[in-house]
DNA sequence: ATGGTAAAACTGGTATCCAAGTTTTGTCAA
DNA sequence: TTGACAAAACTTGGATACCAGTTTTACCAT
């Protein structure tokens, strides 16, 4: 009973232009035609639909009819609520976690940060970006709310697109992983109110980061 | 600048559809064909098969190529998870609101409640449910996140339409009215922990009804 | 009854065509 | 040169027909 669902030529048309999208690739307010998509994947302009339809499901593509699809700046509102989001399922999640936490939860956390450590020596923030993904997902199966990283991603990825435009250096990296730090001790402790505040505490980070885009591209902004 | 988005052929068949599917008027499980409904819309394939995969993206229907397409059925995981959210974004709301809370604030929620008592005495169970809605509205919007309410209203969602297979009595009206003022008094007081504590208490309620439903109604399960 | 095969049904994709709206372009007049 | 206006060239939304690949159904022979 393999009810593996195939890949359609919608999925990869718009597994394609998610990244593209999502990484900047392309731009907020590049207009994007249907059939001009259609002849650069070689594909009819069908699943080029179906693809703009979910990406504009995703708040990514402004599909106005009969007027030309683009793509959406950002809008600090929605990436105000992302985060909110975020935050909420976070310290939620956390909340359940020290509840049900126990030695083998501390060894595969403490696993985690021993190679966010060795990334950052090696200068390897691809990595360590990889591992601090693994990080928060840990937290979420541990505490047996697997699924809810699928709402964390999804609220990270509409973030993570307006931080393309800021460059990261390692000395965020250790600001991060000093936050997981505190993260671990405090489920491994047993102390939720250092957890939560570390958690606070980790998420507001990019508020700088965000408002300093926002002064310095207005014109990605609707 | 009227930029009004047209309603399209597509719009009315998924808000139809949705509407069916939410309100059970279409059992999980039902087969539905792409032909067969575009029949009964008097509309070609083409709008239906963008209906569907709104819907699809709504995890309401499962669409597997080459495959029947039908109304999925309720997830005991996904339901959980709407909770989860629901709830993690209620804490943090209620959390927000009693950091801003003034007299003008308090006036708001105290008609919003004084009108769900009129709705109980009256009987019509229908106002209050609408009045339900504007109270958790109201806390969204009065802590400065407005657009919360879409988040919590999506979660509200999912888990209505499971909750339509149970009969809804006036006793529970009167419960969750007596939550709501312990809400609203919790918020007045500035007493954060009350507000929470009845937060996670109104939103528990469900828990038993889930449950029976589950037991007693396992087909529409997956 | 059972097994195998053929027909029917379903979705995904392609190819045209048209409708309705918007934007660009071009022409002509002042 | 500049302005107004009309035509052409875009855009998406929808309708229709058709094919491919898969699954389901039905029927028939054993």
């Amino acid at each position: 009973m393999e009810d593996t669902i195939r890949r359609t030529t919608t999925d990869a048309v718009y597994e394609t232009l998610l990244d593209e999208i999502v990484s900047l690739k392309i731009l907020p307010g590049t207009k994007v035609s249907e059939t001009e998509i259609a002849r650069r994947f070689g594909v009819s302009r069908q699943p080029v639909r179906n693809a703009f339809t979910r990406l504009g499901n995703k708040d990514l593509l402004l599909i106005r009819p009969q007027k030309a699809t683009e793509v959406r700046g950002f809008s600090m509102d929605r990436i105000a609520l992302a985060r909110l989001v975020r935050l909420s399922v976070e310290v939620e999640i956390t909340r359940h976690a020290v509840m049900r936490w126990n030695s083998d939860c501390n060894a595969e956390l403490e696993d985690n940060i021993a190679l966010q450590e060795q990334a950052i020596q090696a200068g390897d923030l691809a990595k360590f970006h990889a591992l601090d993904y693994d990080f928060h997902r840990s937290i979420c199966t541990l505490s047996d709310n697997p699924m809810a990283f699928e709402v964390i991603l999804d609220c990270k990825q509409k973030v993570d697109r307006l931080c393309m435009l800021s460059l990261t250096n390692d000395i965020e990296a250790k600001s991060v992983l000093k936050d997981h730090r505190g993260i671990a001790e405090g489920l491994a402790s047993g102390d939720l109110e250092k957890a939560l505040n570390t958690t606070r505490k980790h998420l507001s980070r990019l508020d700088q980061t965000i408002n300093f885009i926002h002064d310095t591209h207005p014109g990605y902004f609707e």
